[in-house]
DNA sequence: CTTGCATTACGAAATATTTCGTATTACTTT
DNA sequence: AAAGTAATACGAAATATTTCGTAATGCAAG
């Protein structure tokens, strides 16, 4: 068994997420303007999700100015790896080099992994 | 504003899911085996939320053995390309023709939109 | 200075997700 | 056929996520 549970972005945290990441860094009213527009939450709402991203060092602010500055901690290639690796653990169902059990982490994957990951990868290229 | 939402599987749902793709279809005891291996769950749990997912028709079952046998309705290459939306939204923040708005559902991307695609997943590539 | 405005803080309600206990039902074994 | 086993059904508790109302605070304009 395995127990270890690696931090994955909630739906809505992503959604402020991929604004930081855009903007490198923002105020609560920068993110809460963009979320708006794709969005109808109001402003405390975006607020709070950002203060409790904080609390769980997905972000972190510098609050020498009275606006507090917001900077992602957590990165776009991370979040795209775990999704990435949370596919693949699907993927490796009997393999004995189950990646399945986190070996993406420790191990090298084979040649014969790797041509799989590429195969799998390949359909996002196809015009 | 835009308040279209296209599902996205919870947490539990998608390793589920995962099981269901490998395995092309499954009984509860199937997946819920499965399931053990990585998490610490009791059956009725599985159970309760493979009843959930039937509901929100997320899988589909035949009842007409006592064992009811699932299958996904959803399919991995879905999930993909909702995650990848998903990233793709972030990274089309100032183009005219966002993505951001489900673009990709509608409209071609376009030539310039395509290589920002591809540079894009060219990270999962190397090595 | 005091009024108004934009911000953060915070608690708590609303909602969604995950978990499981208990009951019921069907099949199998004795 | 009775007892044991394994499955589904279902309600509801536990937990996690999302939402917002209200209050407190600081800044700026009058």
């Amino acid at each position: 068994m395995n127990s270890s549970k690696k931090y994955t972005p909630t739906e809505s945290e992503l959604e402020i997420l991929q604004i930081l990441w855009n903007k490198g860094e923002a105020t609560v009213r920068d993110v809460h303007d963009e979320l708006e527009k794709v969005k109808d939450t109001g402003y405390t709402t975006t607020l709070k999700m950002m203060q409790i991203m904080t609390e769980k060092g997905v972000v972190e602010r510098d609050t020498t100015t009275r606006t507090h500055v917001y900077k992602p901690l957590f990165s776009r290639e991370l979040a795209q790896k775990n999704f990435l690796k949370k596919m693949l653990n699907g993927l490796f169902k009997g393999s004995e080099t189950r990646l399945a059990m986190g070996a993406l982490d420790q191990k090298k994957p084979s040649e014969q992994e790797i041509k799989e990951i590429k195969d799998f990868l390949k359909q996002f290229e196809e015009q």
